[in-house]
DNA sequence: CGTCTATTTGAATGTACTCAAAAGCGGTGG
DNA sequence: CCACCGCTTTTGAGTACATTCAAATAGACG
């Protein structure tokens, strides 16, 4: 059976034999502990890793150590910082596992030489940046129209899986409000949902 | 002279005398008065628009008729709904021009139609979208990381020149703040530079 | 000019934050 | 397997950043 990274490519372009042994001889798996760092901030971010299994946060860190979520990768999702990874400057995120993960990754150089020899390949990145940049205008448009309440019922829609599999701290630092607050909101919840 | 669009494109690939005039061929040239709406939200987003000059506003309009500006689209930048443009949904955004106007347009089938028959143009269009992705992905780190006028420094840090040519309404909509709020922000800041 | 919209300013209000303390939960080691 | 430690969640009181509403002023456009 074919690598779930190839099948994710092949949803978008079909490849021949070739050039499916070709891309799995550039793939290297990874597994990560919870907690592990994929990426510190300030490095050179030098690799898209595809997320086989489990979780990962990429976010940044503010003046007093709070963290603020830009996205979570899970399960046929990818996690990099693609500015960094494109121009080889120091990265402006943090990548960590949030669960015992599962990873294959190709690095920068590899994916350039990937993406000239195989130019196909230019059209499914296309596609994935395509999907990536139409969620964070999304994610651009709820923040600003939405208040937290809000927030956390689309985010509750979008993600049911990760509501459980992450802590609440997680998932305020995504909304971009505090975890108490969002625990006061939790508790309203119910107050209006059980009487 | 060639089209600036055209010029925008060999900033990443280089082109024939014939793919250039075949892709002239499909442009659109159109002028856009001040106020003028290119997009009206539900409808489909069937066109790219390129701006030759000018400077449009891509937003969504909230339960009390408020706007949200998603981005600006200025000189040598693009205006569109992604994600009606490629599937052909209702759009979620509004388009308007915020100036008179000179765009060049393709439609969303002559465009598939470019990228089928010269497919170097897929890593023109890939590259347009990962500095649009990471445009996106920085201002949600500034709107989950900065106060209203920590965003309001950067932003006129990022755009100095629309900082004079729109009104502060309008940004203020950008930075998710009220304008009479931006309009204190400015006072405060007046105040601790002129002493 | 006159009208319409944008900006400024102030007072009252609200949404979300800070700080602190208590309770809950999960993992680890004895 | 239980006890303990550290981290997360809950709850409450006080506070801050930003909004709402209102009214006055200034600007823009026909």
């Amino acid at each position: 059976m074919t690598h779930s990274f190839i099948q994710n490519i092949q949803k978008h372009v079909s490849l021949s034999i070739e050039e499916i042994s070709y891309i799995e001889s550039f793939l290297k798996l990874k597994k990560l502990k919870k907690k592990e760092f994929l990426l510190q901030g300030k490095e050179i971010c030098t690799n898209l890793s595809y997320i086989d299994k489990g979780c990962l946060k990429i976010f940044t860190i503010g003046e007093n150590g709070e963290e603020h979520i830009i996205f979570f990768a899970i399960e046929d999702w990818w996690a990099l910082d693609l500015k960094s990874f494109i121009t080889k400057e120091p990265a402006r995120f943090f990548i960590e596992a949030m669960e015992d993960s599962e990873i294959s990754q190709i690095s920068n150089d590899n994916f350039q030489l990937l993406l000239d020899k195989i130019p196909k390949l230019e059209k499914w990145f296309r596609i994935l940046l395509q999907n990536a940049l139409i969620a964070s205008e999304n994610r651009i448009d709820h923040k600003l129209s939405l208040n937290a309440e809000q927030r956390y019922f689309e985010f509750s829609k979008k993600y049911p899986s990760l509501e459980t599999r992450i802590s609440q701290r997680q998932i305020a630092s995504y909304l971009g409000i505090t975890p108490e607050f969002l625990s006061k909101l939790r508790a309203q919840k119910w107050k209006s949902k059980k009487p």
